[in-house]
DNA sequence: CAGCGACAATGACCTGGATCAAGAAGGCGC
DNA sequence: GCGCCTTCTTGATCCAGGTCATTGTCGCTG
């Protein structure tokens, strides 16, 4: 590779990374040319995943985190007897694997919902990258402590709304996850089945529906199948005021 | 301070704080003398919170955490409309303060159950000992990711466990935690209200009342106000079963 | 030790959302 | 295009647990 090839693909790199979580790992710290390769150097580009399968399973060995480039993840855990439980949703430019920081093993399931590709960070050169980049520790710290606030806020969620309230934060949580990517606020895609919704919101799939049959008859929104489109905003946000704002993903 | 003196006041810490969730950063490291001096330097000590009195705020600007010697606190939040949110508990020898991490200030208020005892630790000695200390701040990263796994479980509590498994679940996690500590895992007193645990577990108090009388009559405990007694661990524990475990506290 | 206030237990009733059951609407291979 | 399968919707019924109201118990203060 040339000087200006490696210089062309540095820049190429900035730009696709900036939308990214990871981002916030290392661009907001005037990352110069150098820095940014030795992030480069460090990310495993991998063939994207196909809907279905599984980035990780709980009690693999951890080393890695991954962050979504595009696609969507889902998290979740297998109870003793069975049972699923829908921990999250990560959407581009959001992280997965935080949770094997923890110890050896990853304590959850990812999997893809939909077509999706990431990228792979493993820890051990993310903490040799902690030492030579000032800052970037404290960045690491920053976004695992999102992650525990963001828990929190699903906590406060199950805790005590009811079935309404739920599904009008989760729509509008990913509203705001999809707008910060800078893609549309008011009309998206749900990666997810009504099953994983219903599931991650501690209901049964059957509300989830009907709480959607009855969004549309208060022109709050139309649903076609995955299709969503946001028609009253504020109206939606009035029904979870003092919900402590949204679920907000982890990252 | 004379040598001797100050050798027996750091052996005298060592045993203070084996039993300490803050041992996990040190003292599993061979901390050697030195070293654990280095960390009594940075460790404040205060004089003991009151019942009701206040670590600190939602919104206080965070600069420390704080590790529990004695009694009991509570964590929470207060919804926009004025609702409680009950988010955990930390018994002697657990932290609180790690949503501290995410920024710039506390997103929980933490307040004392009983009279308590804290350590407290200062973010900015924490981070600069994390460079001298080799592998401190690995050992940061596990806490908080052990954070996030006891916050999913707590989720997969919520999300679809009966309040009978809930509180069964909440029962064991206190035991659990008291024999962690040295402390009898059969016996022991509730720091918090029946309102408190009802909050946390998402159930009413009046569940909790009837589901402590339910399992007295079902002679898996007895309870006395906040005196609890099990009597048959390994029932209450099969009622659990498929629910991940108990809840594990922060550290 | 009487009286008050906070907390806990118990009883009676009601409702939100689960569960059960039966279509409807796509998606997909042949 | 036609079956077949999966996902989603809609309706009918039921019950766990919430809500409201009452009573009991402890601990504190004068």
């Amino acid at each position: 590779m040339t000087g200006k090839e490696k210089l062309l693909k540095i820049e190429a790199l900035k730009v696709s990374c900036q939308n990214c979580s990871l981002a916030d790992l290392c661009l907001p710290h005037s990352m110069e040319t150098d820095e940014v390769n030795q992030l480069d150097g460090i990310l495993k580009r991998q063939q994207p995943y196909q809907p279905g399968q599984h980035l990780f399973h709980a009690g693999d060995r951890s080393s890695s985190i991954f962050a979504v480039r595009s696609g969507a993840l889902k998290s979740y855990c297998i109870t003793e007897d069975g049972d699923e439980q829908v921990l999250g949703f990560a959407l581009p430019g959001e992280l997965v694997g935080l949770d094997g920081l923890a110890g050896e093993t990853f304590s959850s399931t990812c999997i893809a919902l939909g077509t999706s590709s990431v990228c792979e960070l493993p820890f051990i050169q993310l903490e040799e990258l902690c030492h030579s980049l000032p800052g970037l520790q404290k960045q690491m710290m920053r976004l695992l402590g999102k992650e525990i606030t963001s828990d929190q806020h699903l906590l406060m969620l199950l805790g005590q709304r009811s079935a309404e309230e739920r599904l009008a934060s989760f729509l509008l949580s990913l509203s705001s996850r999809y707008m910060l990517r800078g893609l549309s606020a008011n009309e998206f895609n749900l990666p997810m089945s009504r099953q994983d919704i219903g599931n991650y919101l501690g209901l049964a799939i059957e509300t989830v529906s009907r709480l959607f049959a009855h969004f549309q008859e208060e022109k709050l929104l139309t649903v076609n199948r995955k299709q969503i489109r946001i028609l009253d905003q504020a109206r939606l946000k009035s029904m979870v005021d003092g919900c402590l704002g949204n679920i907000s993903e982890s990252a």
